[in-house]
DNA sequence: CATGAATGAGTCTTCATTCAT
DNA sequence: TATGAATGAAGACTCATTCAT
């Protein structure tokens, strides 16, 4: 017999979440005390601990939504039926970049970046980050593949490959533009389009 | 009169940077505590504390070392006689990250993405980042400078904007192809150069 | 809803107090370890420091518990109703030093002596002993006064400056008497008012 | 067949114990580090260590030399040939503790405190600064048997007894007037004069 | 004798986690 | 379930002392 409902739980999980993501952005994972969760989430240190497993699970749960908030976008582009081109869907992807960064007070790029750096030691959080790219570098071969079929694109090419060229543009927007606010938008979004048309030996 | 040169404190402070760069490599900066350091360097706690003033000098060291060893090989291109092609910069850029990742043992990479993560905790270690990536991107410009008047770009793109796009395909690279393995290098290339020839709207 | 009430927590801080003074009149502040405290006071060490911020703050509550018991006393005497008089006032406050000492385990002359000695180098210890000298002070003027007004004293006199001279019989006492066992208290309570009956030129 | 002077080793003693003195007076014998004392005496850690069997013996001298400093001026008041009253015994006493602290920068009442401190933790710190005490004890009752002689002091005292409350005077000033700077030399004698001369039951 | 780099036990403090209430 | 006081292992850093040069 529950006494809280499932409604209540998925809540509170989201409230610890959301303040260990605000305290994560500012100060990373291992700098970030479960102390400091448990002020910002407003509960207990019993309550967390009912929620979490412990440090390791908020951290994976962390990276979890940091990492896992961005292929809808691109699927989306990629599936429906609007005419597909390469600079069409980066700058939805971008777009959407730009609004998960505003919508988290700033916080999503710092926490990818800190994701990868975990990816690094933590083999589960790798884990989330690689199923990710998986699943965009997929969206982006899917985007590919449209544009040929849209006339947008000369057939022929390895879009594997390219896919792999294009995922870094978000990566390298991440860091450039919204961890060390080098370059805009609409300015990153030119210099990616005007690069693509050029042709180069 | 001091008993040891100026060559052997450089030489220690390497053993220490050494020592200090293999176990970042393996749990970054803030699951390797200064004994991991000390054990691995074969000194005493006090010789590492006279050495570097605490942990934060440390870590400071240790992203300086990772993040500006990138620039000379792209200005050496930029600058050299032979005719410059982005292809070729890029390929020559990337062949240098291979390069360091292997004298490091798969270290430099993920040492390089730690700093990144540190830069948006650390002013002095963002400050660090931001250098070389500007010093990197100024090479970019003068790459694509030189491409359009040895003939294989056509004038007037706006190449600052070109090179932050430029710029991105290295940290991809080093995410997808040396932290998570999923891409060799001239897979990556090739990707990278069929999207720069493909006329792309 | 705290599980603990306040005096649960008033009954903790005052356990940790009286384990640190006797740590300190054993080794003196700074020879004194946390770890010495923590044994001493049968908590843990994170208990500990849930109750003073760290070694400072422990110094300075040990140093105010230290120099703050006088005051009352000679207050007492001085505002009583009694007929007032120098030696009986001195009688009354260094009888008062004796019961303290004998208290505290003669704990409470060595840390009166290490908090002089601190207050040379903490200002805030300086700022706590300063103002309980002060307080003493200003009560010694009033039993002058009283000793005026009661006829045991001629008038006339500069009791301000007098009572520096009285001031500087207890930790006379304290050194000679407490410290060293030089001198029991009717010995030096009779040399005292020998002294202060003799006509000195 | 030494190769430096007994001359040359006394003057680096001083050396050693004036730099020595002067950081404790800063920061108490615990808080001072050899490291300061080192770099204070301008010698090298190794030198210091030839001097001094380590740091135990430099604060056994240390206290030696603060608290050994008094005995001589009193004596000679004791037994000159002038007329010796109490107040003019007490002045030259504490002028020469004025001059004292003017000599070493405001370093020997701070010692002297540190000293009496450290006496209730080492038992050979205490062995000295009893030896002195006894010392100036000894002089005070040869002062109050002069006086009695010269017609300043009528008899039938208990002189030793007395020696402790005029000993008393001396700490008490040194606190009240040096360390905690509440009142000025001839404040402080006057109060003393008065306090002798008054009639107080 | 003098030097000062090196040592390593010891110090203060933190923090993930538990559990009695 | 919820609380938050308590735990104690582990962290960063210091410092008295030594000894090869």
């Amino acid at each position: 017999m529950p006494r809280v409902t499932p409604e209540h739980r998925a809540a509170r999980r989201e409230q610890i979440l959301a303040a260990a993501i605000g305290c994560v952005a500012r100060e990373g994972f291992h700098k970030t005390t479960m102390a400091h969760v448990i002020e910002a989430s407003g509960l207990s240190a019993g309550a967390v601990y009912g929620y979490f497993d412990g440090k390791p699970a908020l951290i994976r749960a962390i990276a979890e939504r940091a990492v896992g908030s961005l292929g809808e976008t691109l699927a989306d582009i990629a599936d429906g039926s609007d005419p597909v081109t390469v600079p069409g869907a980066l700058r939805a992807l971008l777009e959407r970049v730009e609004q998960l960064a505003d919508e988290t007070g700033g916080a999503f790029p710092k926490v990818a970046v800190h994701a990868w750096s975990e990816a690094t030691r933590d083999e589960e959080v790798a884990a989330v980050v690689r199923e990710n790219i998986d699943r965009v570098h997929a969206v982006w071969v899917r985007v590919l593949d449209r544009a040929v079929a849209d006339g947008g694109l000369a057939p022929g090419h390895d879009h594997p490959a390219m896919a792999r060229a294009l995922l870094s543009l978000m990566p390298g927007f991440l860091l450039q533009g919204r961890i060390f606010g080098m370059v805009d938008l609409e300015t990153y979004l030119r210099g990616c389009t005007e690069l693509l048309g050029a042709t180069s030996r």
